[in-house]
DNA sequence: AATGGGACCTGCGCGC
DNA sequence: TGCGCGCAGGTCCCAT
């Protein structure tokens, strides 16, 4: 679940609390989330590493170290770092030097750790389209004439442009009132345009807010994010638009979900 | 280029 | 009560 406007938030929470602490000592309690190198050299390079600098790009945190390497982190659909944590029940605990532990939560196992050299040079990173805070109507509007995709799988494509997930693709499009089954050259100019300053808007919303706490997702303190309450489609299948009072409708494009209201989104 | 499916995982809510 | 099932969605990978 957690899209740009968390990854975010956590960014933010993160350099307020662990800025520049030193990684005493690392317990793997699940060896299965850390991607490379193996479980011993992660724990052994990380251990008196001090944490320079915190960055986010799409969805993907970077913790950049003091030993000149960088501690990427996808929390995928269910990662949490927490802080201060638990110790127990965690797959990875990190213990700084103040004596408290960041915990590395993840139920289904999808996340990703990786402790790498140059975190700029990872595939994943070297696919990732623009930044929406990045990007130019004028370009945002070009790259969209070129695609014959639906426009919200297209805003999900991390290639495309980077950060948006499922439940915002959503709610971007409903606020634009955009069809999410329009292939993306298909919008008017016009469309183009509110389209490109909806996904501003509810991104820098969201982040303002904390992010969407849906499932799992929560801030580096263990509370929640607070967009939910300015949610007007997603997960509301049946429930009367905010809008117009049609019911809201829920459909499958690219295996998930879509969430619209079919009166005003067309 | 676009689209669809499965894979990776776990826990929840559902129907029986 | 307990079981099996579908579902949740980020990303990769393969097939058409």
């Amino acid at each position: 679940m957690p899209e740009l406007p968390e990854v975010e938030t956590i960014k933010r929470d993160l350099e307020k609390v662990i800025l520049g602490k030193e990684i005493t000592k690392v317990c793997v309690n699940n060896p299965m989330v850390i991607r490379e190198p193996s479980p011993a050299a992660f724990k052994r390079s990380l251990e008196g590493a001090t944490i320079k600098n915190i960055l986010r790009r799409g969805k993907l945190l970077v913790l950049e170290l003091s030993n000149g390497k960088a501690l990427t982190i996808h929390l995928k659909m269910t990662g949490q770092l927490v802080y201060p944590g638990k110790v127990k029940d965690s797959r990875v605990a990190f213990h700084l030097a103040d004596g408290r532990v960041l915990d590395f939560n993840d139920q289904r196992l999808f996340g990703e750790l990786r402790l790498i050299s140059e975190w700029k040079k990872l595939k994943f990173v070297q696919n990732l389209g623009p930044e929406p805070f990045d990007l130019t109507s004028a370009d945002f509007k070009d790259m969209l004439s070129k695609k014959k995709t639906k426009i919200k799988p297209l805003l999900m494509d991390q290639g495309f442009i980077a950060g948006i997930g499922n439940l915002y693709a959503s709610e971007i499009l409903f606020r634009a009132k955009i069809d999410p089954q329009s292939p993306g050259q298909s919008l008017t100019d016009r469309e183009k345009e509110i389209l490109y300053r909806e996904i501003k808007e509810v991104l820098s919303s969201a982040i303002k807010h904390g992010g969407s706490s849906v499932d799992d997702y929560v801030r580096v303190s263990g509370k929640p994010g607070d967009y939910v309450r300015f949610h007007q489609v997603y997960g509301r299948e049946g429930k009367p638009c905010v809008a117009c009072g049609t019911p809201v409708k829920k459909i499958t494009q690219g295996g998930r979900g879509t969430y619209f209201c079919p009166k005003c989104q067309r």
